[in-house]
DNA sequence: ATTCCATCACTTGGATACAAGATGGGATTT
DNA sequence: AAATCCCATCTTGTATCCAAGTGATGGAAT
């Protein structure tokens, strides 16, 4: 029984088909090439990729396992419809998370972590005119803070789970800074929640982050019952639109 | 777009030789039948099986992306070596999410989760001479006890991500059990944990459920000391031991 | 006109075939 | 004797083939 490490061969793999392919559908998913409630066939996508239903296969079947697509037996396939409910238990799973990770980063020895926080002062504490505008490169930078933040408190595993669910929903959460107003506040609520972290001011640190991901939870909210509400005047909408 | 639920018809898998696989290979690990370090290739997998590779391979993969297995480029599989420091940061994710549901199950409106409450009372909170004693079979109740706080709490993600790190850290948690002492003192504890959140003492019970985890945190690390020592000792063990 | 049933194209699940790289051992060379 | 090179074998990655179930369509019967 060996114990620790990878004392072998660092034999990667290098191309990977199936690899390529699972990112390329995971981004038609998240550019909304690919809807919600959308079917399709395992030898439509092994075509439109221009290889065998072999990676793809294996792509899709990471995909479900993944909770972005589902499979029916014999039936094609499906991109998991949006369940706004399952969104926002994932924002609170950031939260008590993020939470932790706060606690952690302040009540760390001294001059522990500090180049990460140092990094993360470089891209949010800058003045008004070096700040970005574009919504997505902020929405990107936006979730990356918050992962910084778990790669920081020092568990990878808490960071890894995390960056999971960062990244499932991502999907919705890019849609709060379509407005520009978003983009300005986040840079201030990202400063200010630094400046606690770093003055390990913990329980407002704490309450800031967590007023921060409430804003956005809120904003998930919002787009539910938007939809709701225009879903029920279109008597439900066609979900086809194949890409 | 649709909107929620799963409107489709319920055309759910019936047999499916991958899953069957899968639990099969996850048992072998589990039960040490694969050990840590072992290597294999697809082709013995599918012999011993008797069934073609791709299954098999779709098994492995899930296996993978799970953490359990690693790939080598055309040069086999091999189980996922012992990585304690891992292990002890998937306690800590424990501490965390047991604390929230806790948290929740203490300030929760009045008589909801109240059944499950229930039926986790007439589990634990039994007459001594009604325990079991089959350390294995208290272990599983134990891994179940905690998961059932977890779902009372009531946000099925956080559930999910908890469930999956406990099914991880299973395969050591399992050892602690295997001194009776630890059977007794599981059903103390978590009698007195119960006990705490009926009567929504929030504060207690999560410092009763803190200590009751960091008990079995500590067995790990025991038990890495011990691996550590005994392997400098025979000046590294002979991994293989292929089933 | 409506209902029922056969049929047929299409779908996934699994097995097999093939390609290309990795590995290990033995022959050969120094 | 030691090191090196070559080749047979083994490994995964991908493509193709086959089996079995699904669903829709169209025609026949009522």
């Amino acid at each position: 029984m060996q114990l620790s490490g990878t004392p072998d061969t660092g034999k990667e793999r290098p191309d990977n088909l199936a690899e390529r392919i699972y990112q390329q559908l995971k981004d038609d998913i998240f550019e909304f090439r690919l809807l919600p409630g959308d079917r399709f066939s395992e030898g439509e996508i092994a075509e439109r990729m221009a290889v065998s239903r072999t990676p793809v296969r294996q792509a899709l079947y990471r995909l479900q396992s993944e909770d972005y697509l589902q499979v029916y037996f014999r039936s094609g396939w499906q991109v998991k419809p949006f369940d706004f409910a399952h969104f926002e238990e994932l924002y609170e799973v950031r939260i008590v998370l993020e939470l932790e990770a706060v606690r952690r980063l302040c009540t760390r020895p001294q001059d522990e972590h500090c180049d990460a926080l140092e990094q993360l002062k470089r891209t949010w504490l800058v003045q008004p005119e070096q700040r970005l505008q574009d919504g997505r490169e902020v929405s990107r930078l936006d979730e990356r803070f918050h992962c910084q933040l778990l790669e920081a408190a020092g568990n990878r595993e808490m960071a890894r789970l995390h960056a999971d669910v960062s990244e499932k929903i991502r999907i919705i959460r890019r849609l709060d800074f379509t407005q520009s107003p978003r983009v300005a506040a986040t840079y201030e609520e990202h400063g200010q929640i630094l400046g606690a972290i770093l003055s390990r001011r913990c329980e407002e640190a704490q309450l800031l982050l967590k007023t921060h991901i409430e804003v956005s939870k809120a904003e998930v909210r919002k787009i539910t019952l938007h939809m709701l509400h225009s879903a029920r005047q279109r008597t439900m909408p066609a979900p086809e639109v194949k890409t």
